[in-house]
RNA sequence: GGCGCGUUCGUCUAGGGGUCUAGGACGCCGGCCUCUCACGCCGGUAACACGGGUUCGAAUCCCGUACGCGCUACCA
């Protein structure tokens, strides 16, 4: 097996392995990504999207997006346009598309009845309740329907008689009588038996193509060489194989990725929490860390990185470290890894994205500097960018409304307020007011006073910002400035007296 | 039921016959830093699903069992 050759071995990126490179040397790589308009980004989708684009990105290759809208009732523009934000916010980039299924119905069409001309599939007069009956049937004696071509449920002359009525038929295709056997890039050797091949449905009695009808005649025609998708679609390779072969196509390098699960170990769903890229969007993620996060979720680099950009991860990428089994979501590391973009990233950056949220907040952008300047203190005491505003609107009251719990022990102390008022008095003069003098003028005061600094700090803190803990002290005096600080002294004091 | 795939700390993972008294990360616990919180730093907790082989030696190779997941549609 290829990729379980490291090192020196042949691999998918150095093309010595006749398994994993069905296609010259030189042919460009094109992967696809093909969800279907669901209404919103699954983190599963949006993995095998981030992995499409890390390949595509590593080898020079070419990333196509094409929507499977063929199940027409779920499918409009509004949704298709769901998946084009949410993948272009996550940071991965397509290089041609999006195609529409839908708008190459005749191409599907043509070449299911190229199969239908050329004797590689056949006419099935059965409807699908008959073949339910039968299923049912043999299900009870404990066997399994396959549709095999003459073996159909029907009597040969019932079929010669509604083929004769014009009766509406499926198209099916006949499926080889060889096993099937491919590498995957991800799970090795797969190799399927033909006792449990099923001759499947092309065209449905309707006449409109199946799935897998369309997703070879797409993955044909666009040239795809590497598809990259999940696990579920492990079972339908062979279907897929086959028709690529009778199309007389080069069959492409498959890599089937594992599920991802939630916390209940069952395939990763809203009711297991927050599933959608939309959702972690709105929760505060930002885009730089859930890309990171779901490229480590089933891939690793094969050293110790973990906080890495997609510029590295390209670097980094290499199929074979993909893992295959599956993987548990775990949002406590998610709300690690966005921490530190949080507190690494550009304030530029962090303020672009936090900009939404902070509108929501009601902070308004009076004071770019001042916004700035609140963030940055702020960044590394929040996981997400809602945290973030919440924690910064404190900054823009105008006036704080104190919980008299927190504030219970202060005002259990008798001068407190008077030496507040000694404070207030000095920063009323400090000059320059910045964060040197206003930590001086406080020390001294509390020298002055015999008290520990921290008996003013606190409470003056409380004043400030409503809360018992947060960035030091005297940045956040310096940030609030002169006119603030003195209103909230003021009213910190009133509330103390109170 | 049939077929396919999987199983290393709670979670993500490293591991490719001896270097494994199994490494890293998240979480959790403790400590340092410190005006508090957070960040950061230091330390601790915790795993090879089970049973048989093969081998001088198995987390690693083989077989079986258990469990989980997927497919088994005129869904995609």
């Amino acid at each position: 097996m290829c990729r379980r050759t490291r090192g020196s071995g042949p691999t998918l990126e150095s093309p010595r392995c006749p398994h994993l490179h069905p296609l010259m040397p030189d042919s460009p790589v094109r992967v696809r990504f093909a969800p279907s308009p669901t209404g919103f980004l699954h983190v599963g989708g949006a993995r095998t999207a981030i992995y499409n684009d890390l390949l595509a990105q590593k080898l020079g290759g070419v990333n196509i997006l094409r929507i499977e809208d063929t199940d027409r009732r779920r499918s409009d523009e509004a949704m298709t346009r769901q998946i084009e934000d949410a993948l272009r916010w996550i940071g991965v980039e397509w290089d041609e598309g999006p195609y529409l299924q839908s708008e190459r119905l005749d191409r599907h069409l043509e070449r299911a009845h190229q199969l239908l001309a050329e004797g590689r599939a056949y006419r099935a007069y059965e409807t699908p309740d008959e073949l339910d009956a039968e299923r049912a049937r043999l299900q009870k004696v404990g066997e399994t329907f396959r549709y095999r071509e003459g073996r159909s449920p029907l009597a040969a002359d019932e079929i010669a008689s509604r083929a004769d009525a014009g009766a509406p038929f499926a198209v099916r295709f006949r499926m080889p009588s060889e096993p099937i056997r491919f590498v995957d890039l991800v799970r090795g050797e797969v190799e399927f038996l033909p006792e449990v091949f099923d001759d499947f449905i092309l065209l449905r009695s309707d006449g409109s193509p199946t799935y897998h009808m369309s997703v070879v005649t797409d993955d044909i025609d666009m040239a795809v060489t590497h598809v990259i998708r999940g696990e579920d679609h492990l079972s339908n390779t062979p279907k897929h194989i086959a028709l690529f072969e009778r199309l007389g196509a080069t069959v492409p390098t498959f890599a089937h990725l594992p599920m991802i699960l939630g916390q209940n170990r069952k395939r990763l769903s809203k009711r297991s929490g927050a599933a959608s890229v939309e959702e972690f969007r709105s929760q505060g993620i930002l885009p730089q860390a859930l890309y990171n996060y779901l490229a480590l979720l089933g891939w690793n680099p094969g050293d110790e990185r973990e906080v890495m950009s997609r510029e590295t991860l390209v670097e980094a990428f290499t199929t074979e470290r993909l893992n295959d089994s599956a993987a548990v979501f775990d949002p406590e590391k998610l709300a690690w890894m966005n921490a530190q973009y949080m507190s690494t990233l550009d304030l530029s950056e962090i303020l672009s994205h936090a900009a939404p949220f902070l509108t929501a907040a009601g902070i308004g952008v009076a004071d770019p500097d001042y916004l700035a300047a609140a963030v940055d203190l702020l960044r590394t005491r929040a996981k997400t960018l809602a945290e973030l505003s919440e924690l910064a609107a404190t900054y823009f009251e105008e006036n704080l409304a104190y919980d008299p719990e927190l504030t219970a022990k202060f005002r259990s102390q008798e001068d407190l307020a008077e030496h507040l008022e000694q404070l207030a008095a000095r920063y009323a003069a400090v000059e320059p007011f910045d964060k040197e003098g206003l930590e001086r003028e406080l020390r001294a005061l509390a020298e002055a006073l015999e008290v520990k600094a921290g008996q003013l700090i606190h409470p003056v803190r409380m004043a400030l910002t409503g809360a018992k803990a947060g960035p030091p002290l005297f940045d956040v005096v310096e940030l609030v400035g002169r006119e603030a600080t003195a209103r909230h002294l003021a009213n910190f004091v009133a509330h103390l007296r109170g």
